[in-house]
Formats: structure tokens, sequence, C-alpha cells
RNA sequence: GGCCCCUUGGUCAAGCGGUUAAGACACCUCCCUUUCACGGAGGUAACAGGGGUUCGAAUCCCCUAGGGGUCACCA
């Protein structure tokens, strides 16, 4: 082996931490740690308008939320630094009057308002719109002449004429694109901040950058970035283009829409582990070999291997989500879930803000009954609905149920043998035998000694254990709705 | 529209010239459970279409269709 594996993930601050972009971390990051090589974050903040306050601490904190940690970037800097870009400026610069002098970029004059005709025009004769080099041959007096305009002018690289760019693609394989299919690009803004194609190449070459892992709309990039390698004789690194995330329309994640949960920090306040998420991202365009799916992110780390990323868009199906969420759950600690639940519970005003022992201990029941139901932690809001509803609704399957001929007698048989009992007897332990007692007295056993006491309790012919239910239910509540069902 | 990429069950996917075409989610059935769940055991369900190459093709090549990405002084 060469050279150390460093590779990078580079968002830019214009908002929280995305789905998509959680994954291209991710992805780079076990590939880094899978080769003991280096993992660096560095800030893409060139697009000075769009740069949202707050972005690139909420990228930061959600990735070590998901348990990326990291070996360079704006908190911790290294040998490449500084790792936000707009405190490189001086550096591209020096880069730009080097392509300058050897012309292999030149200042281009021309406005907005001129390119975007120039466009239509181009489109209107149904050629691809691409930049006509206009300026290109701009001699010093010409130029002058734009300026004293009071133009200013933006810098575009010279792309040449009759080349083809071909790269294997660590997923994709060869890709080659022809560089007449390329207008002359902005590499310097007028405002002169670099472009992204621009800083990208400078910056993965200076800070030795060896994979590039990205997104695969990131495809007609390279091109563009090879061409810059290329004119400083760089040698560039590897490309890896993944597929995109794609809704169920099969279309590119937008960050409107509303039928996914898009944001990391969103599944962080729904409740769900940052571990489900971690795993269930891993997989969403890569497997592991075999036929396990669970893995935690040591274990990841261990068997990733980038050759195994998929060509096809993977489609976010929140159905899996939740199934390995639900599996992670039942494996974290009572505590743990319960500190998952808490804030939901308070926050719909089921437990109040500092809740005091009884109450505590009810929640705790409440969580530990749903235990194996929840699928997140806010799930447990609606999962505990059954307990506070004033009154209940039937469905077809309900009405079934009561409308059995040993329902009444039932229903009254236990009714009698809860008022026996008393405040004291009124005990999840004691649920069981109360019951039992009721078969005793009735003869009814199985199934319809079970269901009408669940459906004329909770209006449901589903749910968590019973004896828990009763109990969490309140022994007011029970009578309540033992009576009202009787009086049917 | 140009360029680029993709196409195995409803979804994610394994497969890389010879397989009864894995597995997971979802769905259905059964078992366990005196109810409900959890759990367990099964089941339904796929190589986009057409041409080649080959003794043999989901795997290689070509065409068609469909889908996606990209065509900014955004990243």
């Amino acid at each position: 082996m060469s050279t150390k594996v460093r590779v990078r993930y580079a968002p830019s601050p214009t908002g929280h931490l995305h789905i998509g972009n959680a994954r291209t971390a991710i992805f780079n990051y076990l590939f880094a740690r899978h080769h003991g090589g280096d993992f660096i974050i560095r800030i893409e903040d060139t697009d000075v308008k769009r740069n949202v306050a707050g972005g690139e601490e909420s990228q930061l904190t959600y990735l070590k939320w998901l348990g990326v940690d990291w070996d360079e970037s704006i908190d911790r800097p290294g040998d490449y630094g500084p790792y936000r870009q707009t405190e490189r400026i001086d550096i591209y610069n020096t880069h730009t009057q080097q392509l300058l002098d050897r012309q292999l970029a030149y200042p281009c004059y021309c406005n907005e308002a001129e390119l975007e005709q120039e466009r239509e025009e181009q489109s209107a004769r149904g050629e691809t719109p691409k930049y006509s080099g206009k300026c290109r041959h701009l001699d010093a007096e010409g130029r002058a002449k734009l300026a004293a305009e009071g133009r200013i002018p933006s810098i575009r690289f010279t792309v040449p004429t009759d080349r083809v760019y071909t790269f294997t693609d660590t997923v994709k394989g060869e890709i080659s694109f022809r560089a007449d299919d390329f207008g002359d690009f902005v590499i310097v803004k007028k405002d002169g901040i670099p472009t992204y194609n621009y800083a990208v190449a400078v910056d993965d070459h200076l800070m030795a950058i060896t994979h590039v892992l990205r997104g695969e709309d990131h495809i007609t990039n390279t091109p563009r970035q090879l061409m810059i390698y290329e004119a400083f004789d760089w040698t560039p690194p590897e490309f890896g283009h993944m597929t995109l995330i794609v809704n169920d329309q099969r279309k590119k994640l937008s960050k409107r829409d509303e039928s996914i949960v898009q944001f990391i920090q969103q599944y962080d306040e729904l409740g769900y582990l940052p571990e489900a998420i971690f795993n269930f991202i891993t997989l969403l365009g890569w497997s592991p070999e075999g036929e396990e799916e669970i893995y935690s992110r040591e274990q990841l780390i261990e068997v990733f291997n980038a050759n195994r990323l998929s060509k096809s868009p993977a489609v976010f199906d929140t159905a899996k989500l939740s199934w390995l969420n639900q599996h992670y759950l039942k494996q974290a600690s009572p505590e743990r879930v319960i500190e998952l639940c808490l804030p939901h519970l308070k926050a719909s005003g089921r437990l109040p803000e500092v809740p005091n022992e009884q109450e505590m201990e009810w929640a705790t029941a409440l969580v530990t009954l749903f235990r194996d139901h929840l699928r997140f932690g806010a799930e447990i809001v609606s999962l505990s609905d059954l307990f506070f509803q004033e009154s209940l609704e039937f469905n077809d399957e309900a009405e079934a149920v009561l409308a059995e001929e040993t329902v009444p007698t039932v229903l009254a048989a236990f009714l009698a043998g809860l008022e026996e009992a008393g405040e004291e007897g009124f005990t999840v332990e004691n649920m069981k035998s109360l019951i039992k007692g009721v078969q005793t007295a009735t003869g009814v056993k199985g199934k319809g000694l079970f269901m009408p006491i669940r459906v004329a309790l909770t209006g449901q012919t589903h749910g968590p254990d019973l004896n828990g239910t009763i109990w969490l239910l309140g022994r007011g509540q029970v009578l309540k709705r033992l009576n009202q069902q009787l009086a049917k």
C-alpha cells in the first residue's frame, strides 16, 4: 500500500443534515475506517447567499448523533486546513492566477442577461445550451473596453476541444464524456469566490483526498473536475458515484417531499435510535455479503466494501425502517426506551413536565407494556390513546366480539370480582386470578373470556398484554367502561 | 432535446456463463399463547421486451421500451 486512504464529506451548510447527505457521509466514513484511513469534513460554503446560520453546527451535531466521527474538520484542525472553503480564497486565487497565466482560464465579461439570451437562442435552435466562448479570444484591448463599461468579470476555464475524459467509477465502471459537450465553465464567480467544481478539485488535491464517494447527481461534474486536475497536472482521486435515494415515485428526494421524513434531526426528535438509522441508511444502495442485515457500526466498518454499492436507485422503504428501529428498540435497555418516550408523553400532556413517583411508575409500566409494539418513541402517544379516550368506538370486528351471548355474564362476573377485590386488590398480579375466577364462575374460557374484556375496556381486538392494560387503565376507568358496556 | 446512468418479486436486494434464481421488509397461513402481542415454522411473488454470442445466459454484445440524473456566476 502506498498512500493512506483519505476521504471526505463536504456538506454545504445550507440546511440540516439530510438523509441523502448522511448516507454519503456514512459511506465515506465506513470506507475510511475500513481502510484505516482518514475521514475529513470540509465545509463547502461558497454559495454565501444560501448559507444558513447554524447549518454547519447542525451537520456536525447530527453526524455525531449517528455515531460518525472524523479526523479533520473545522472543529478539529489537521495539516490540511482551513476546512471551510470561504477561508481558502487566497489558495484558490493563487491557483487561478496560474491558470490565467497559462491561458487555461480567462476573464468573461458577459452578464447574466446576455448569457440567458444566448442559452435561449441555443435552445430555440434545438441545441444544448452551453457557453459560446465569446470572451475566450478577447485581447487586452477588448477586455479593457468591457471593464471600462463597469463590467466585472468572472473567470472561465478553457475547456479543451476534441478530448474525451474517461474515468473508472468505483460503482458504475468506465464512464466517458466528450469535452466538446461542455462549454467553458465559470471557476471564479464575479464576487471572487470559486465555484463548486473548481474549489472541489483544488481542495481534494490539496487535502490529499484519494477517493471520492458521492451522489450520482455529481456524475457530470466529474469530467469538469478532471479537466482541472489535468490543467494542474495533478493525479485525480478515484471516483465512485452512488445512486440516489428516491421516493416511492422513484424521484430524487426533494427536500420539500413530505411523504418521507428526511432530516436526521427529525428522526432524533421522533424517538428513533441512531444505530437503527445508521444501519438502515447503510442498507440503502449497499448490501453486505451474506444474509444478515443487522449490523452495528463496528461490524459495518469491518465488512464495508465499496464494490458492493448498488447501481440502481433505492426506494426509501419506511416500513423497513420501522421494523429495524423496532428491532433495535427491543434490544435497548428499558431505561433507554423510557428515555425516548418520556418527552412525547410530556409534550402530549399525558405526563406532567415533572412527574411524581406514581406518575413515573405509571409511565414506566406504560412503556414496558408497549415495549414490543413500539416502532419509535413518539408512537407511544398514539399507542396509549386507548387509556385516554372518553368514549370508545367499536369497529365491526369489535362489535362482533361483543355480540356473543356469553358476553354480559362474563363482563358482569369480572365486574363483580373487581368490586370484591377492592382498591387494594387492583394490582397487575391479581388480574390473572381475577380473570381465572371469571372462567370458573361462567365456564367461559379462551377467546370468549379474554376478548370481551379486552374489547369492552379498550374498544380494540388487538393490543398489548391484557393484565397490564387493565392496571394502566386504572380501577375507576375499568369500572366505568364495564358498566357502560353492561348498560347497553 | 443533448449527454450520462439504471432496469431481478410490492419494496430493498444476492447473483458476476451451468443455482430448484438467496435473504430481508411487507402480505398470507399455521404453531406457541386460556386473549393480544412477541417469538417460531411455512407460503404467495421476480430476471422489462426483442435480437445475437455460446453446448449453455439473469449474468457477455446490440437494439427497443421504460425510469432516473444532468445541462447555473447552486452545491
